[in-house]
DNA sequence: TATAATTTTTAGCCTAGGCTAAAATTTTAG
DNA sequence: CTAAAATTTTAGCCTAGGCTAAAAATTATA
C-alpha cells in the first residue's frame, strides 16, 4: 500500500454499507412473508421467527416496526399480510435474490454454501453488478 | 414457489447473516487502521472517523471496544496500534477484500462501483466462494 | 363447553453503534 | 511561554434488534 484513497470518497463506500444495512431486516422479512403466503396461504408470527432464527417476541417487535412503517398489516393475534408496499419490496428482493444465487451456483459455488453467501450478499449488489450477475453465463 | 426449504436450514442461513454483522466492524476499522499506518506511519482516531464516515465520538467509542477485545492498543490522546491479533485478523480482511474487489472489476463491474459493492460483500463471502472469486478469470 | 396447549403480545433488559455537547489534553502559532 | 486551535475523551441520548419471562388471546382436545 502506497496512497489512500480520498477520504470522503472511502466514507461514502461504508456509509452505503450502513444504508444497506437499515434495510436489510425489511427486506428480509417482506420476502420470506411473500414465500409463506405463497406456499402456506398465511404468514405466522411463530412460522417467520423460526425461520429467521430469533425469538418470536423478537419477530413480533420488529413487525411492529414494519406495520408503523407500512410494509405489512395485521390483526392482533392473526397472521401477517403485505401491504402493496411489502409486496413491492418483496418481489423485487426476491428477484434479486434469485439472481444472486443462481450466480453463484453457475460460478461453481455448491448449492449449499450459495444460499449462505446469498442471503447476505443480496443486501450489497449494486444495480449495476446485479445486471452483470443476471447475464452472466458459466 | 411451491415449496418452502427446512425451517432450520433457513434459520441457520440467517443466523450466519447475522453473526458476520457482528464481525464486520472490526473487521473494517482493523483493515482501515492497517493501512493509515502503512500510508501515513500511524493511525489517527480522526482519521479513522473520517474514512468511516462517522463523528469521532462514535469511533473512539468502538476503538475502546476494540481495545477491550485485544485488536487494538493505545496510550490517551495518542494514536492507535494494532496488536499481534488485530494485526492477522487486518491482513486476512486486507486479502479478502481486495480478492472480492478484483473479482467484481474482472467480471465487468465498473471500478466504481466495485468499490461500493465490495466493501458490503466481503464480510459475507464463504472460504468457498472466496477460492473461486480468487481463481476467475475474465 | 371447560380446560389444556399453543400462539401472540407486552414488559423489561442488554449490546452495538450512531449522534451532540462539553471537558480534557495535546499541538500549533504568535 | 502563552494563548488559540485541534484532537481526543467522556457523558448522555437514541434506535435497532437480540433476549427472557409472563400475560393475553386463540385454538385444540377431552
Ligand atoms: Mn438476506
Ligand atoms: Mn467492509
Ligand atoms: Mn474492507
Ligand atoms: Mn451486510
Amino acid at each position: 500500500m502506497t496512497k489512500l484513497v480520498d477520504a470522503k470518497t472511502q466514507a461514502s463506500w461504508f456509509s452505503r454499507v450502513r444504508e444497506a444495512h437499515q434495510s436489510e431486516t425489511a427486506e428480509d422479512y417482506v420476502e420470506l412473508i411473500a414465500d409463506l403466503i405463497a406456499v402456506q396461504q398465511e404468514a405466522r408470527l411463530s412460522d417467520i421467527a423460526q425461520r429467521l432464527g430469533v425469538r418470536h417476541a423478537s419477530a413480533s417487535k420488529v413487525l411492529a416496526r414494519l406495520a408503523a412503517e407500512g410494509y405489512v398489516e395485521s390483526l392482533p393475534y392473526r397472521s401477517i399480510f403485505l401491504t402493496e408496499k411489502g409486496a413491492a419490496l418483496a418481489a423485487r428482493c426476491k428477484a434479486r435474490h434469485k439472481i444472486v444465487l443462481e450466480f453463484l451456483i453457475r460460478l461453481g459455488v455448491s448449492p449449499e454454501t450459495a444460499e449462505y453467501d446469498a442471503e447476505g450478499i443480496e443486501h450489497h449488489i449494486s444495480a449495476e453488478t446485479l445486471a452483470i450477475f443476471k447475464r452472466f453465463r458459466g
